[in-house]
RNA sequence: GGUCACGUGGCCGAGUGGCUAGGCAGAGGUCUGCAAAACCUUUUACAGCGGUUCGAAUCCGCUCGUGACCUCCA
């Protein structure tokens, strides 16, 4: 709160000074995944960029309700009045419950969640959750005369709302434009018009998902859901309202238009817009089929991967790369991510154990104090530029210089004074573990571990050098492990 | 076709009027039983052509190239 935040307003296309509407309190809605697959890399990139967002928000003080919602009904394969419920129509194709669908992706984006160390959200509605709501304020929008009824499917009458509002002001589009670019599609028989989008669609009889409702039978538009809970638990005007790019038009737009709508207000101070990750400067994305999914990252099963590469190594290439600007995947960018993140870690193992040693014969270099504390500043300053994680890591490694070099002995720990060390190595262990979510990575079990010392042990009962043996079972045994000699062989077992 | 981005050194990727981003790779050095790490130093830039300016990678124009959105997508 003490910082002097800027970020990127898309609905206003400058930096702004971040001023929550009720500080401390920060509300901050982020569009979450539609359940129907599995998220890939592309998504993920979103939900992380998000996630240390709202990590930096925390860190800097303000208490943030971050809420994420789950898609789990309503998404459309098209805007056309045949067009599918995703999640419908996956679960046709798997002969599953809509439900057990939702339940699957669900958890498989639950657990890559957890494996980038990304912090779950403070609430995580799901729309099925809310088709309730979702009725009552496509309702009020067609009592405030901003929607008609055709047939049991409700739709939200874009001409109308712009005739006072301006409907694509965030994607920066014209409405006259929008008609005069528009394809005619089949099948929009029932709109007015073509920019028209449902808030409730009337389900077809073979539809599996339908909920009742004031006009039938059938199940709310996608846009909804977000305007819905975004309301019921933020408010009708809330702070961050995030997603990625593509979500801008129409997504954005219609929430925009919902919320007018439905209570006269815009809902949103600032928008936010993360960029795409793209595939050999291609657009990831699930209907062009090049999309990458996380755990073929993480074993390295995928025909554009040479290795595998960890979670932490792909949170690391994102934060080397600012969230506005498109990142390309490769294989190079992911080596070199590895190892950056890894001098990181290395770095934060030393952080964690390292002591001021005080000696009175040294005098205090006052260019290095000032040095530390401009590249702590320097830190500060670039995730206080619009989040601009690449500028605030790159600090981050300077100040690593300095660590490593007093763990070295290059410099002597003395030769800055004792605040301006505690400062140093708070900052570190605070913005890689808590801000960025960096986290250590084993790389070896312990039997792996165990075999290497079990070797020690080996060579020394050989040597019949058992003093050696001695101390190396007494120290197993403070570890709560026994070394066990079998005949033809040794094994390690956990104490009973 | 409309709208909007982008083009930075071997690679990735910040910056956006004068001041070394950073990482990976390369070179040299310190350290070192070997090796690694670490630290110090260092080479290679701003697509092209014009214009504005004392000064431009940074602003403006044009050209070329790439991409995104306009239809579901984070």
């Amino acid at each position: 709160m003490n910082q002097d935040l800027k970020v990127f307003n898309t609905i206003t296309r400058t930096k702004e000074s971040f001023e929550p509407l009720h500080p401390p309190f920060v509300g901050m809605y982020v569009c979450g995944p539609t359940v129907y697959n599995f998220v890939h890399l592309g998504n993920c990139r979103t939900f992380t960029c998000f996630d240390i967002i709202y990590r930096y928000l925390t860190h800097i003080g303000y208490k943030v309700r971050y809420v994420r919602n789950i898609t789990d009904v309503g998404h459309l394969e098209n805007d056309a009045d045949e067009g599918e419920d995703k999640i419908a129509k996956k679960a046709k194709l798997e002969n599953l419950e809509p439900m057990e669908v939702v339940q699957r992706y669900t958890n498989n984006f639950h657990m890559v969640m957890a494996q980038l160390n990304n912090l779950p959200p403070s609430i995580e509605p799901q729309a099925t959750g809310h088709i309730v709501e979702q009725i009552e304020m496509a309702r009020k929008i067609m009592d405030n005369g901003f929607a008609y009824e055709v047939n049991g499917s409700i739709y939200f009458d874009v001409r109308k709302y712009n005739v006072h509002h301006q409907y694509g002001k965030l994607s920066g589009r014209v409405l006259d434009e929008l008609i005069a670019g528009t394809r005619e599609l089949d099948g929009q028989g029932e709109k007015r018009n073509p920019e028209d989008f449902a808030l409730w669609k009337k389900a077809a009889p073979e539809h599996i998902m339908r909920w009742h409702s004031p006009w039938g039978e059938g199940f709310p538009g996608w846009h909804l859901e977000c305007s819905v809970m975004s309301q019921k638990y933020l408010g009708q005007q809330f702070d961050i309202h995030g997603g990625g790019m593509d979500l801008k038009f129409p997504h954005h737009e219609c929430e925009i238009a919902q919320s007018v709508g439905y209570c006269g207000q815009e809902p949103v101070k600032y928008w936010l817009h993360t960029n795409m990750l793209t595939v050999n400067g291609a657009r990831m994305s699930k209907s062009a089929g090049n999309g990458i999914l996380p755990h073929e990252l993480f074993t390295g099963n995928h025909p554009l991967l040479e290795q595998a590469y960890s979670p932490m190594t792909f949170r690391y290439a994102l934060l080397q790369t600012h969230y506005r600007s498109t990142m390309d995947i490769s294989n190079d960018a992911l080596k070199a991510a590895r190892k950056g993140y890894t001098k990181v870690i290395n770095g934060l193992r030393i952080a964690k154990k390292m002591h001021y040693v005080p000696q009175p014969n040294i005098t205090i270099n006052n260019n290095l104090v000032e040095e530390i504390n401009q590249i702590i500043a320097d830190i500060y300053k670039g995730m206080n530029d619009d989040f601009n994680t690449a500028i605030a890591l790159s600090a981050l490694l300077n100040l690593l210089k300095k660590i490593n070099a007093i763990h070295n002995g290059q410099i002597l720990s003395a030769s800055i004074d004792e605040a301006t060390f505690q400062k140093m190595i708070q900052t570190y262990i605070a913005f890689t573990e808590e801000v960025f979510g960096l986290r250590e990575e084993p790389r070896t079990d312990i039997d792996q571990v165990m075999n290497v010392l079990l070797g020690v042990y080996r060579e020394a009962k050989l040597n019949k050098d058992f003093g050696m043996v001695d101390t190396l079972r007494a120290q197993f045994k403070t570890l709560g492990i026994v070394v066990k000699d079998m005949k033809d062989r040794i094994e390690w077992a956990y104490e009973e």
